[in-house]
DNA sequence: TAATAATGTTAGCAGCGTAAACATAGTATA
DNA sequence: TATACTATGTTTACGCTGCTAACATTATTA
């Protein structure tokens, strides 16, 4: 039975609470940053008291865990669209158009990025995320995999980690803003390495 | 004059507060990472009002960023040691304990190191945090130099952004607890590069 | 239809960073 | 040495935070 109640925007049951509170949380964090970023402020978004999210999260940090999650598994789809995307290139370059989709999603979506690996969220208690970031890894397995066939267990394990590892620390690098007045070294060497990104990659082939 | 209150452990003028609320705050975000650490606890820890802080910083963040900038002291302090301990050595061996050095701190000091890596310190507000940043990555620039006598600027830039980005991504990684019974490929990646670190590192010299 | 579970609200606690106004001690100057 | 000034402390208070407890409303199930 529909009443005039139907019609209006705020009902006490909200219907679709849960889902609200994640994609406005996935803004928030993106626009200021996880540690600007209030229950309450997105409770009040959602047109919602301060503590009905209480009832779909235990904690702020399942909510912010939960958003990580969704990180993980937007970054796994860029680098799967990526290796995938033109089947009939090498494998040399489909891990190459991977290792760009991670560099750019790290940068374009920096404050989720952040989230993803602060220390902040014991990813050990929240199994799903654990999960998520797993699968992100799997795709780099795969191609490398496919790039070095052949090789035994332990060097295709150290070729990962090493990839995983620079990857990691290129976003945070990348990010510097460094003023250039400075002069620095480190900057120095960032304005060589964003002159070419792929011909960086190429090199690091040879690990 | 002597007087009684000389005896006092509490008197009116501190006489040491900057220094100790410093040092009070490096135990703290080194003990409970510094997303647990509040102003008020350190305050309260030098026997001493709230808001005293607020005559030796003028916020939060100036505190945590000197916490980072000694952190950045301390790791270079590190690196350098590891780089001249036994000057005979060839400079490979060199170039490997100041890594070694650098994944030690990284692991040892690990609430401090993502201090030194958050997000939430604006370097360029302040530069004495970013000249000490720069200190550090100067000895990795200096090892390197060495290791390869001759090589172009361009080349050594890229070796350089390449190593550090490679060892800021494994502390990471190798702080990471995942669960063995999870048996996730990451987790084997690991294992594989715990067993010889000094191995993993020399392989990364070829980059 | 009645009991129960799910999902909202209101009120309130303790802790936080920080600003303003005030108090006291140390230092420089006359 | 008296006095002004500066440095460094305290008290009080504001608005925000995560979160709990008690209660209200709606949806679901027996």
């Amino acid at each position: 039975m529909y009443s005039l109640s139907t019609l209006k925007i705020m009902k006490y049951h909200h219907g679709n609470l849960k889902e609200e509170l994640i994609s406005s949380a996935c803004i928030i964090c993106e626009a200021n940053g996880h540690d600007h970023m209030s229950l309450r402020s997105i409770a009040k978004e959602a047109n919602v008291s301060q503590t009905a999210p209480y009832r779909h999260f235990k904690t702020k940090e399942s909510l912010l865990a939960e958003v990580s999650r969704r990180g993980f598994e937007d970054l796994t789809d860029k680098m799967r669209l990526a290796i995938n995307k033109e089947n009939s290139k090498s494998a040399k370059d489909r891990f190459l158009e991977m290792g760009l989709a991670y560099l750019e999603f790290g940068l374009e979506k920096r404050k989720t990025y952040d989230l993803m690996h602060s220390p902040i969220i014991d990813k050990v208690e929240f199994p799903e995320l654990l999960n998520a970031a797993q699968g992100a890894f799997d795709e780099l397995v795969q191609i490398l995999t496919e790039l070095f066939p052949g090789i035994s267990e332990d060097d295709l394990g150290k070729k990962c980690i090493k990839f995983w590892a620079m990857m990691h620390g290129l976003v945070g690098l990348l990010d510097m803003k460094i003023d250039p007045d400075i002069g620095s070294n480190a900057a120095d060497a960032m304005s060589i390495v964003k002159k070419d990104f792929r011909s960086f990659l190429v090199d690091s082939l040879e690990l």
